[in-house]
DNA sequence: GGAATTATAGAACGCACATACCACAACGCC
DNA sequence: GGCGTTGTGGTATGTGCGTTCTATAATTCC
């Protein structure tokens, strides 16, 4: 009952996520928002309040659409092929990144999350989320023979979470596929059932981590 | 040949640096170097220029006096120890750093980098620096039989930087120890020698990983 | 078809920021 | 002991920021 918007949400977030993406917090200003979105300063401070719930909104909606149909798409794999899935994708997401924007969980974990507990929140669920998505692959890998026992599933997934924070910050300074192939390869090497000391046991790693040092192609 | 400067230059930058590293570049106002030196805004032009400069040459000074010096008391180590006792370090530092803030270069590689060429090659420097520490453990740590050779040290290396950039992520959003222990001890046990698909090699990684799941304590 | 409500457009506001300026102070040199 | 030079303190300057205000437009409800 009142004059409807004239704008579709949905796209203006996607705005708001390419700016914040792009250029972090601080750095966007509400005049870079308006020219990307369309919209003008009322209609933004109307529908959202202020320039930091905007930027929650939008974190939101990047944390569902980046990361959370990421999960959904590898949960459908194996669980020894959704980890290299996953890390395949986050290596080709880096390494097609022309403005070298990374992870905007990422860099909302070193911008905001120090000092805003609201959105420190919203990163450490994200990460937790990622954390037990990792955990469920090892676990099930384990089960079905696929992934080493050596190391207990849950410090298994600690670790690829590490690994997969320092690919996303190393992509934004050092965008190198060797190098980043060599980091995501070694860790993935260290899952492989059987024993790694001794006979080459899984195919792909070994050709990951080779491919590391030569800068050999990727497959898909 | 004219009036001394009244300041010592370490002592300002140092207190330049603790603004920096805890605030970032954005959220640090030339207000803030002010009162966290005790320079007035005259002087800290005078001396340095603009704002980037003092960034700059607080950078450096972080870099040599943190990473540098941390690089130097390890390579004092046999190539095992140096890695586990760098890491270590890390995971000290990270869980007794009250206020979250991080490591300056790993801040500095998100917030900077990006859109600063000269900083971005100063911590791309930086980044190849600790990668050819690592690297170079890892050969000295093959040639005496305490590092397996199972993956090329170069890719050990890339590894090792990769989940050292995660760790300092992580820290500053779930500084929980149980968390970074998992996340190095096992990156630092897919480096034992012997095979880690049988017996334990190695006591410490071992006790390491173990420790991750149950938040046990850490030897020196 | 008013009344009430909400959206939009554009200008305006107050503030904090990085930086420049100006007057003066402290030194080395001749 | 004046002079040139450089450091310092306080203040001004202009810009860009997040946000608000005012006026008007587009709806629904009765």
């Amino acid at each position: 009952m009142a004059r409807p918007r004239e704008f579709d949400e949905g796209v203006v977030l996607d705005a708001a996520v390419q700016c914040f993406w792009a250029q972090g917090f601080e750095t966007t200003s509400i005049r870079d928002l308006m020219e990307k979105t369309g919209l003008t300063a009322a209609s933004l401070y109307n529908a959202w309040g202020d320039k930091r719930a905007i930027y929650l909104t939008a974190l939101d909606r990047y944390v569902e659409n980046s990361i959370g149909a990421r999960i959904r798409r590898c949960e459908a794999l194996p669980p020894r092929e959704a980890l290299h899935a996953f890390f395949a994708e986050i290596l080709r997401r880096s390494l097609t990144d022309r403005e070298h924007k990374g992870c905007l969980v990422v860099n909302s974990a070193l911008e905001m999350a120090p000092r805003d507990p609201d959105i420190r929140r919203v990163i450490a669920g994200v990460l937790v989320r990622i954390e037990t998505f990792f955990r469920s692959c090892a676990e099930a890998g384990q089960q079905d023979g696929t992934i080493t026992r050596a190391t207990p599933a849950k410090a298994q997934a600690q670790h690829l979470l590490g690994v997969l924070m320092g690919v996303r910050v190393l992509a934004r300074v050092r965008p190198e596929k060797a190098l980043l192939q060599g980091v995501v390869g070694t860790a993935l090497a260290s899952l492989d059932a059987q024993a790694n000391g001794g006979a080459e046991a899984s195919p792909d790693s070994a050709a990951l981590r080779a491919s590391a040092s030569s800068g050999g192609a990727r497959r898909a």
